[in-house]
DNA sequence: ATCCCGAGGG
DNA sequence: CCCTCTGGAT
């Protein structure tokens, strides 16, 4: 295998070709819609969040308006995206700590958006990214952890020791997309269960494709 | 390490 | 049934 340095700038050069608008999935407007969008994603798939965040929004159309929700009422609304206590409470807290301390703005930083009840540091970096168009780090998730490890960028379990092995080789001008470039090939060929190694177009290099190559499994 | 937690796929 | 879905707090 190539070294890390080397094989980054291969692998972000494929995955751009093939996923030339790297996203979220995630349905917003505005940061304060990213954020609770994000928050409730945890252990839930997009589209899921997606289904629950249209009538959601027009309730609550502000900061303020979820600081002022009902918790059993807001627990009810948000219940299929499962954890739906904790993220009922997380979301009036969040939104109360923005009107109170930020004006009602959702802060533009990581180091205010980790202050907030339930945002660390990956829920954080999504909202920079998505929200304002910033990086101060590399969300990582469970595609992107699940990737890392099989490609080869990190052999650590931990999300913050993954993101740091990832800043170390990810040139800053692809911390803004990468995370997105990950979950889009999560979602498309890499999947947890059944990864597609055979028609994958990073199977040459790729650690793990490697693996089923030398056994004679792929070519 | 454990808890929170619903829904869909295999 | 078990695993997974863009995690975070205790």
């Amino acid at each position: 295998m190539e070294p890390a340095p080397k094989r980054i700038g291969r692998i972000i050069g494929l995955l751009r070709e093939r996923y030339p608008q790297p996203r979220t999935a995630l349905e917003f407007q505005n940061p304060l819609q990213i954020l609770v969008a994000t928050i409730l994603a945890a252990q839930c798939t997009d589209e899921r969040v997606n289904r629950i965040t249209p009538g959601l929004f027009r309730k609550y159309p502000t900061a303020a308006a979820f600081a002022r929700a009902d918790r059993t009422e807001l627990e009810q609304e948000i219940r299929s995206a499962g954890f739906f206590r904790n993220k009922a409470k997380n979301i009036i807290g969040a939104a109360r700590r923005i009107v109170e301390e930020f004006g009602g703005a959702v802060p533009d930083s990581m180091a205010a958006l980790v202050t907030l009840p339930g945002v660390a540091r990956k829920t954080a970096n999504i909202v920079l990214s998505a929200g304002y168009g910033k990086a101060e780090g590399i969300a990582v998730d469970t595609h992107a952890r699940r990737l890392s490890r099989r490609l080869g960028l990190s052999r650590h379990e931990d999300p913050e020791k993954i993101e740091r092995d990832l800043l170390a080789v990810v040139p800053k001008d692809d911390w803004l997309d990468f995370n997105f470039l990950l979950v889009e090939h999560g979602r498309a060929l890499c999947q947890a269960r059944k990864p597609k190694c055979p028609e994958c177009f990073l199977r040459r290099i790729c650690p793990s494709a490697e693996a089923l190559i030398l056994g004679g499994k792929l070519k």
